[in-house]
DNA sequence: CCCTTTTTGGACCGTTCAGTCCAAGTAGTC
DNA sequence: GACTACTTGGACTGAACGGTCCAAAAAGGG
């Protein structure tokens, strides 16, 4: 996203430098450890010192440039989700296969959670827990997560059936199935899960997309 | 639990009430409110006046009872695991049925998930998320908790793979997926899920049990 | 070269935080 | 009825909290 215009200091006259002082960060950056500090600690336990420290930032120009500590949290998860959403509409909407899409995308959170920082989890997961009953914005934005992960299962699931793989009918439960799978995994991977224990699950999940195979 | 000797005042001489100003609380009982209130606003954002309201005891007697906020805490968290446990254990580790026995867990799940205080999720998986990744002792706990249920469903397939319920050999990888659908619903309770969306996750699991079924 | 606009650093704000202290209260014991 | 053992209420503490304010700095526009 972004700079679609901007890019070479010759090009015309107009990427319109602002008025005033011109920042001394890149928002994006900062944007980017916000989230992951928010990520790893939660929000109640992020205080503005860590996020100061985390960015590098002071106190001004983070009001400034966002206004507070809750809409800051509310961008970095907005930007969380922009991302996974990217990543699995790649993965299950726009891809050309049904369950090997499926396979492919299991095999590539199972890199992720086994990796060094999958042990924190998914970041809108550990919002959905931590603020869900507090925070509407904060739910609509993991609801919407949610149903984005169901859309994409569903779509692969929807090719799939036209191609015969799995049994007619089935796409509705089988995409509950493996969202339940998605969203237990990152708990298990931040609440000390070790290695075997997502193997296991991993195993399992592979076992039971073997079973679907016609 | 609790009072297995003390009941009658005349009884003998020996419940021995301890020497000084005796408590004018029922530390179960105050427990249990603590336990409340921690499941629904989690730890960090649980401040000691919020225990203070909820449990009508001053700091001091707090202090005094149950050490800090933290040792409260975990205290209140091993109690909330040792109930479920309690239920879990009676439903499926000393089950007399199969397949049977997991979908009467399962329909109990769903009582209650859609009752009024479903919407609070698991206190263990909640916690899992907002202190995993920091403290150990609470990691500890949703760790055995966890296992705790993956005893309790094995120990039923178990039995309906004796009873020749479901294909012989799948116990292992069938108990990790139900142990995924287990850790996920309560994070899509506590997340803005409707009644409609929990209803489409136990649908889901209903029907998987169904085709488990030989 | 002044004027306007914006960012930056840091002092500052009132509030709330978890936790401590102690005098007063209340019981059993001798 | 003194003495010991324990609980209770509330005042108190220093530190940390999220947030504000403002003067200095740094740019473009006239």
């Amino acid at each position: 996203m972004s700079s679609l215009a901007v890019d070479s200091d010759t090009a015309g006259s107009l990427p319109a430098r602002p008025r005033g002082r011109p920042r001394e960060f890149d928002r994006d950056d900062v944007l980017g450890h916000a989230m992951t500090l928010f990520w790893e600690k939660g929000f109640e336990a992020s205080s503005l010192s860590d996020i100061v420290e985390a960015t590098g930032l002071n106190k001004s120009s983070l009001y400034n440039a966002f206004g507070s500590k809750s809409e800051l949290f509310s961008t970095a998860l907005e930007r969380y989700v922009a991302m996974r959403t990217g990543e699995i509409t790649e993965l299950l909407t726009t891809g050309t296969q049904g369950l090997a899409d499926i396979e492919k995308f299991v095999d590539f959170m199972r890199e992720w959670l086994l990796s060094v920082d999958g042990g924190r989890g998914c970041f809108a997961v550990n919002t959905s827990t931590e603020l869900g009953l507090r925070d509407d914005d904060v739910t609509k934005t993991s609801l919407g997560f949610r149903n984005e992960v169901r859309t994409g299962l569903r779509a692969a699931l929807s090719r799939a059936e036209a191609a015969g793989e799995i049994t007619a009918g089935t796409v509705h439960p089988k995409a509950e199935i493996l969202l339940a799978f998605l969203l237990a995994l990152p708990v298990i991977a931040r609440s000390g899960g070790s290695p075997d224990e997502l193997n296991g699950q991993f195993a399992a999940a592979r076992s039971l997309l073997a079973e679907w195979r016609l």
